[in-house]
RNA sequence: GGCGUGGUAGCUCAGCUGGUUAGAGCGCAGCAUUCAUAAUGCUGAGGUCGGCAGUUCAAGCCUGCCUCACGCUACCA
């Protein structure tokens, strides 16, 4: 992959019902602007391709909670998403749209291809559908019961409160969202792809790095969560994989396909292909072919995306890729991990977040100033924490202290000796190098030094360590500090002007290093330096691998007699009160009150009811059912006889706590086995919002057995 | 419960295939210095490397058990 000839890069697709926050920023846009910026300068031919994720249910949820269209929705995010990126000088090739109708023909090519080839299994399965708006039912328009946190309107792919990843029939007392009817479970068909014939060949591919018994990547460039993880999932099993959904917002299954009525593609089977339309879009417009970029085994792929998304790229987008035949596989997924912001994690629905958008209306003319802090707090290896003091702190103390201080100090000074031009020097003269100690060195020996530093810092960004690369480009503008410190220039000046010269040229070879090697962290403040320098280059195709050549042969960056211009403050700090004021917009909202108590069900008549052999009884035993997080089995007396019963309250109650109390039981409910124990019955529990439960048990001091009606 | 990733100075984090007194930045305490946005440089204090046991001549790095955080996954009749 090394010596790949082409570069493309996606970032995962923003899903279009919310804005952006640092931690989408964190995951998957700044750490790919750095290393396409970076590819960029190399004259590398890189492409980065993004673009907005419109297709779904919970956009039509959203629309149908504002009362408004899918249409109206994603547009205003779409909008908002590119306001975003371009105030962050996200520096995408093409930004795209999942709604735009290149993305549907060429996602339904693709559907079509993997159809023809006999790729899919279709299967018949049942399915909540809602009898009175006659549909059936995606998982988000499904609510119900949370089965891990009790909360009462989780959805039916997943509940907000707890975060857990669920699926329609877990939900307990589900209703549509669309009419509050109880939904019922109704055939429909669907074409699966079955993973499970996949799975030799990703652990291959992920394991040792060979696709098709070539090598394809280097498995040890991966990150280690990211390995860690497809291994987990690879361990487990995979299982065929859905590829269609009953929606009514998204891309239509092709309608040639018998059964397509009605049906849209799954939201893998949509967004990654996203990527693909992206890049068709971006050649179109720019007389590129698209297929050298996806369909060239000489390219390298590359998915940047946030944790929450490994397995989909991964696992499921590989596994689809691969299906087709055509297409190359990602060389490398560097995930990142999730960013927390003060102390506590990004939530959207909590309104616990920094806002991009907000951001930048708040704090203009600071984009660097966060890119730079991003970038040294990334969640690379593990989640990562902002906090507003630490923001602050970086600023201060490394962007205007070290960093603009030093940039200053060598302009200012080669103004006030020099009229701003650069010195010729004599390269014999004995120097002070940055190594602390009393050793002097040769003015070749410290130049070497910044190519090598220059050499290591681009190492780190081809590794996507950006931290260690933002941290060494820190250490040489501290290196600049410690030349100047240590050779007093204003000192010398008095006493041996050849010397100083030496130095001071030394200096602006490092503020012309550090201008361009900032290129792809702070491309604003990186472009300021350079024109403090004289020394605008647009370092976008190549500059800065003639830069390093001419280093290595031992010329100047910038060569003596090139007048650089006066000087200008690069960063200026931050206050205490525009900290002290970000600080007090980050409030945390309860979790919307989703008031939404839960929905009466359907009228039963009384012969239902009396179907129903309630009974009181006493709990003798409790134990908790070995290898199951929430389950006790209990030992019920009725007074004329034991039952055991599997009851799903081990989170709430202790078994010693329940020992001895009455409880009310279905008896006449058809045995079960759970866990391998058999619950004959099972005992009612009162909940409230909070989740918190409470047995329903007769009043005080009755006896076990008798007849609840 | 299973699996994965992480738990290193007050804070944020580095520590390569195990090898001498465990590092950086911030913060803190001294000292030096003035070209610079009271910036910079030097010195110092601070760690039983989550806990316990083991392998080894040698462990932050390997093994086992435990614990905490985050994520994935199973059980709720």
């Amino acid at each position: 992959m090394i010596d790949a000839k082409r570069i493309l890069v996606t970032s995962a697709l923003p899903y279009a019902n919310g804005p952006l926050h640092i931690g989408h920023l964190a995951g998957a846009y700044l750490s790919a602007d750095v290393y396409v910026r970076f590819q960029r300068m190399m004259g590398k031919d890189i492409v980065w391709v993004c673009g907005s994720d419109e297709n779904g249910a919970a956009i039509t949820i959203k629309a149908i909670k504002e009362e408004t269209s899918p249409r109206e929705i994603v547009d205003k995010f779409h909008e908002l998403f590119q306001e975003a990126f371009q105030g962050m000088n996200i520096s995408f090739d093409y930004y795209h749209r999942t709604s735009d109708e290149l993305h549907h023909e060429t996602s339904q090519e693709f559907f079509r291809k993997l159809y023809e080839n006999g790729k899919f299994e279709e299967r018949t399965s049942e399915q909540y559908y809602d009898p009175k708006a006659n549909q059936f039912l995606a998982d988000r328009y499904i609510k119900g019961t949370c089965p891990k946190c009790d909360h009462p309107s989780a959805y039916g792919d997943q509940c907000e409160n707890c975060g857990s990843a669920l699926s329609p029939t877990d939900l307990i007392n589900p209703s549509s969202t669309l009419t509050g009817e109880t939904p019922v479970m109704k055939e429909t068909t669907h074409w699966y792809l079955p993973l499970n014939e996949d799975e030799e060949w990703l652990r291959e591919w992920i394991v040792d790095g060979k696709l098709d018994g070539k090598e394809h990547h280097e498995p040890k460039d991966w990150k280690n969560h990211v390995v860690g993880q497809c291994k987990s999932w690879l361990d487990g099993g995979l299982h065929p994989r859905a590829m269609t959904r009953d929606l009514d917002w998204g891309v239509d299954v092709p309608q040639e396909i018998k059964g397509a009525e009605g049906k849209k593609l799954y939201v893998w089977m949509d967004a990654p292909i996203g990527y693909i339309s992206s890049t068709k879009a971006w050649a179109a417009e720019n007389g590129k072919d698209w297929k050298d970029y996806w369909q060239s085994d000489d390219t390298a792929l590359l998915h940047f995306i946030g944790k929450d998304n490994i397995v989909f790229h991964c696992i499921i987008f590989p596994a689809i890729l691969k299906a087709h035949g055509d297409y190359v596989l990602p060389t490398n997924v560097p995930a990142n991990q999730f960013m927390n912001l003060e102390g506590d994690k990004i939530s959207t629905s909590r309104n616990w977040a920094i806002w991009v958008n907000d951001y930048l209306k708040d704090m203009p003319g600071k984009v660097d100033e966060l890119r730079y802090f991003m970038v040294k707090a990334m969640p690379e290896q593990k989640d990562s924490e902002f906090t507003w003091a630490g923001f602050q702190d970086a600023v201060n103390n490394e962007l205007v202290n070290n960093l603009a201080n030093f940039l200053n100090r060598v302009v200012v000074l080669t103004n006030k000796y020099y009229e701003g031009v650069v010195p010729e020097f004599d390269e014999n003269q004995m120097i002070f190098g940055p190594s602390g100690d009393d050793e002097t060195s040769f003015y070749d020996n410290e130049y070497l030094r910044l190519f090598d530093d220059l050499s290591a810092t681009a190492q780190f960004i081809r590794d996507f360590d950006f931290r260690g690369a933002l941290n060494k480009i820190m250490e040489i503008s501290s290196k600049g500090n410690q030349i100047l410190q240590f050779n007093e220039p204003w000192k010398m000046i008095k006493e041996d002007e050849e010397n100083v010269k030496a130095v001071m040229n030394l200096c602006v070879q490092y503020c012309a290093a550090i201008s361009s090697m900032l290129r792809p962290f702070l491309p604003t403040a990186a472009e300021r330096l350079s024109q403090l320098l004289n020394f605008d280059q647009n370092f976008e195709s190549g500059e800065f691998v003639e830069m390093m050549d001419k280093m290595a042969m031992g010329d100047s960056i910038i060569e003596p007699g090139h007048k650089i211009n006066e000087a200008s403050h690069l960063f200026s700090r931050i206050d205490d009160e525009v900290i002290a004021e970000q600080k007090a917009k980050l409030v945390k909202t309860e979790a919307p009150a989703v008031v939404a108590s839960t929905p009466i069900k359907n009228n039963i008549v009384f012969d239902d009811f009396t179907k129903i052999d309630f009974r009181t009884a006493t709990i003798l035993e409790a134990v908790k059912v070995p290898k199951a997080n929430k389950l006790l089995q209990l030992t019920l007396d009725l007074g004329f006889e034991k039952r055991t019963v599997v009851s799903g309250i081990a989170q709430q109650y202790k078994p010693e706590d329940v020992i001895g109390k009455q409880v009310t039981l279905v008896a006449n409910l058809a045995p079960r086995k759970i866990r391998g124990v058999e619950s004959q019955g099972m005992i009612l529990m009162a909940e409230n919002s909070e989740g918190q439960l409470s047995f329903v048990s007769p009043a005080d001091g009755w006896e076990a057995g008798n007849v609840v009606s």
